[in-house]
DNA sequence: ATCGGGGATGTTATCGGTAACATCAGGTGC
DNA sequence: GCACCTGATGTTACCGATAACATCCCCGAT
């Protein structure tokens, strides 16, 4: 017996109990002496029914407490209101968050998001979610988080629905222009203007491509200012994947940029247990600034991003294509550089 | 521009491409030369159908790309794969975790999830919600993390489908019997065997059902020894709440035992800010074994929960009051301490 | 040769909505 | 006073599947 599966025998008696059948407008046709199209105009909005009519119908909806069929008034319209979303690995915090902004733009919508997690150790997972997705009768497509073979695996797809592919967090993925990629242009501005010239990166899985685009940034910051990368350490964005990356660091370097915040916290133990100091001796960053970033010992410098809001700003990019116009797309606040007390001057200044 | 809603000049020509029209059994027996009966008992794999006729449909069925319609199967069937699914805060660590468990076991079993996520905030966002998943036409309701409002509001609702209750993380509440009251109890001991007296609890919020269940399983085991608690301070599950409860400890506290890992962390660094070192001066536990407890600073000792699990069960169990019998009902591996170095013995000992 | 039976397949009704068209009553124009 | 228009409402068809019932055909038993 399962904690989560338990519950009190009272729960037991009410999650049974249901009514016996749902009325449908013909049952309310019926009562309030109409036709079921009287109803259902009623239901849709339309104007011209007499305010004594309209006031019968209204009783006999009450009373009946009606609810739409949804089968049914898709099966007419011949257009759903599910979403479905294909996202990788729920439980890491960016991800999740960005399913759940999207899933809240997509209420608001009128729609629900269809999640469809992927698992990373599936080889052709990805094709046959895209096909499960594919199967079922949605509105529309999204993917919430790509990897390459995502990416080309989505290309490949004729799906028969709108459609829509999300960059990941990240987005275009140019440097000169990407909302992230000022954000860390700045932070390694910051670091260089206190004296760090060896730089390293924690990178995401090299196959993602938020992990690509973090990375150009990363190393067009580098670039503008005439610095080379010490290197790049592809991890699987865990901490556990920060903290051997960091055991094995170059002596010289003086600070690590990662790719997210859960890696720069193996990071941060890998560094006390090597006896160095962060930031006396190596400075480091995170970035998503996830809500726990502030509470890491020591609290920590990184980039913060809306995720919940990016979410909601891919699925409404989505839902525009559903139904051009219909929708207005939120611009989501840019990211951010938040500095705490894991970076500071470079040693020796 | 949002990064997240962000995308290439070739996304964009992919994503708007679809078929026409979704081919139907009518299309497929017509291009077969039977009766869409007949395509229909093929899919349904009723047997008695000659074999060259199961060869002529089945060419048509991959011609055409047929895909069902499940808006109309569920009108004639009377019956959807949807599942609701109401949750908070799925951006926490936890409950996101219940939740993917939750969505991968309905996606095994050919359902969908439809999560709802309530709004903290929002006061009857508890009775709207409950509406609105009532009012979609779906095989199931379940609530995977629950407060007194949720399970009252729960209780007055009249569901018109089988629904189901889940008491979170924690269980039946009952501290002689539940996994995690075990774990808690063996956790209790080991800290009051290296001379620990003086325990503090950090809880998550007062009204939330696990939460209730988690101080109840900490006190029965204190009780169980002599011992009575030095309190209780009711957080959000955050890190923040974890550093300002620590913030104003009792002095003569040698054990703070945190109802979740997060809450821990902020616990960490406001115990280094006021110079008391863990686990040399205060020894501090977290609850649910997150991927990132190992890398805290200290490493955390905590209880190890499968998440994952438990929302499998926990909508496995839905789906056997929808269809008895079906479904078989996993057993989570139970709750078991992790010890790492964040707990010690107590000082003077 | 005829009838019965059963396997393979076809026909029709149905689910609960929406859309298109039909009807009906009352008021207006001439 | 009658044709006509229009607003309110009713009737019928249809979406794409499944279920129930009907039919057809072939084969063996009598």
């Amino acid at each position: 017996m399962t904690d989560a599966a338990d519950e009190t025998a009272d729960d037991r008696d009410r999650g049974g109990a249901r009514s016996a059948r749902a009325a449908t407008i013909y049952d309310v046709a019926e009562l309030a002496g109409v036709s079921h199209q009287t109803v259902s105009r009623l239901l849709k909005g339309f104007p011209g029914i007499r305010p004594e009519t309209r006031h019968r119908v209204e009783q006999a909806l009450a009373t009946l407490d009606y609810r739409p069929n949804l089968s049914a008034r898709s099966l007419t319209t011949g257009r759903s209101h599910r979403i479905g979303a294909l996202t990788y690995e729920i439980d890491q915090v960016g991800p999740s968050r960005i399913v759940q902004g999207a899933a809240a733009a997509a209420r608001r919508a009128g729609y629900v998001l269809d999640i469809v997690t992927l698992d990373n150790s599936d080889e052709n997972g990805i094709e046959k979610s895209l096909e499960v997705v594919n199967q079922n009768d949605l509105a529309g497509i999204i993917v919430l988080a790509s990897s390459e073979e995502m990416t080309a695996a989505f290309r490949r797809t004729r799906f028969r629905v709108p459609s829509y592919l999300s960059a990941d967090e990240d987005g275009a993925g140019d440097p000169a222009t990407a909302p992230l990629a000022l954000a860390m242009d700045d932070l390694i501005g910051q670091l260089y203007d206190l004296g760090h010239r060896r730089f390293h990166h924690l990178g995401g899985p090299a196959n993602w491509v938020a992990s690509q685009h973090r990375e150009a940034y990363y190393l067009a910051a580098l670039t503008r200012r005439g610095l080379v990368s010490s290197g790049t350490s592809h991890g699987d964005w865990s901490s556990a994947a920060g903290f051997a990356a960091a055991s094995e660091l170059a002596d010289d370097v003086t600070a690590i940029i990662s790719a997210n915040d859960q890696m720069a916290l193996g990071a941060l133990l890998a560094l006390d247990q090597a006896g160095r100091s962060v930031p006396g001796d190596v400075s480091v960053t995170g970035l998503d600034d996830i809500p726990e970033a502030a509470f890491y010992n020591p609290p920590l410098t990184t980039i913060h991003l809306d995720t919940i809001a990016q979410g909601a700003a891919a699925l409404t990019r989505l839902l525009d294509r559903i139904s051009p116009g219909e929708f207005e797309i939120p611009v989501a606040p840019p990211a951010r550089v938040v500095v705490r007390s894991s970076t500071g001057p470079a040693p020796g200044r």
